[in-house]
DNA sequence: CGATATTAGTTGAAAATGTAACTATCAAGC
DNA sequence: GCTTGATAGTTACATTTTCAACTAATATCG
């Protein structure tokens, strides 16, 4: 079976993907000195408005530990608040701070923004078939 | 502009190309005990036979600080060799040993078998589409 | 030729990540 | 109620990565 290295897809994939995630890097970590876990917790919470951290988990592929980190740092900056549950004291809720919010407006703004102009070469057929083999391609585990 | 978590493209990307490259790195690093950069550095020089660290850089998007190390790595492997050049002595020459161009056909093997596991499930037009996609993705910066 | 600038690659310290072990809390079975 | 097992989250330590400073060799320009 033929290997071309131009198109081996993790490789592809990883490349476009670090390539993406470090231009829109540039903007949080300058604007909000956030690290990449820590915005994507921040997003999360934005979006979702409150999640315990074992939630952020499974929803966006991250260690427990990654979150846990971020979930400090971004307690620290006073962009989350955490409140623990009364009833079963092992869990937390998360969720954004009102500076926390001016935050994630701003970012989400420039994110859609970011990711407009990352799609703007392409076609809307092209867009719909390149997103949907993301989101097939996610999860899939092979040569287990 | 609205802001839509599950459409974003730097996070879609990074978690996809995450999820491959994880599934794909259980294999070389239980059979060759290798990093992810090593791995690339390997199937770099097993391509093109013959390549300097800084084309190595340039062409896999790596900074000059991983290759040296990954080269290091793989040296003491004994899965390449370093030639340093007569004629300007800065830079060196490298390429695969005959151990590491057996590792090599073996791996690239592996690579290309799990490359169509992934694509699989795609349509040949869709395949086609995703990979153009993810080609002019690749080095495009936007929000400068 | 000699000073300065570039380029290839390495190294060391700091930051971030991954792994495993840990604490604390709750759940289940007896 | 007590033991055993699971779950949420944290911490410690080892491994990787990043960043900036470094060496060594060559190129440029007076």
């Amino acid at each position: 079976m033929h290997f071309d290295i131009e198109d081996f897809l993790p490789y592809l994939l990883n490349r476009a993907a670090e390539s993406s995630s470090v231009s829109f890097q540039k903007i949080y970590k300058q604007k909000y000195g956030m690290l990449r876990t820590e915005w994507r917790v921040l997003f999360h919470l934005g979006y979702y408005n409150e999640m315990t951290a074992s939630m952020i988990c499974q929803m966006a592929d991250l260690h427990k530990t990654k979150v846990s980190r971020a979930v400090s740092a971004l307690e620290e900056k006073r962009y989350i608040h955490r409140l623990w549950h009364d009833d079963d004291r092992r869990f937390a809720s998360l969720s954004l701070s009102a500076q926390g919010r001016v935050v994630y407006d701003d970012l989400s703004a420039l994110a859609a923004q970011f990711h407009n102009d990352l799609m703007g070469d392409f076609t809307k057929k092209e867009q719909e078939i390149f997103m949907d083999c993301l989101r097939r391609l996610r999860g899939k585990k092979t040569l287990s």
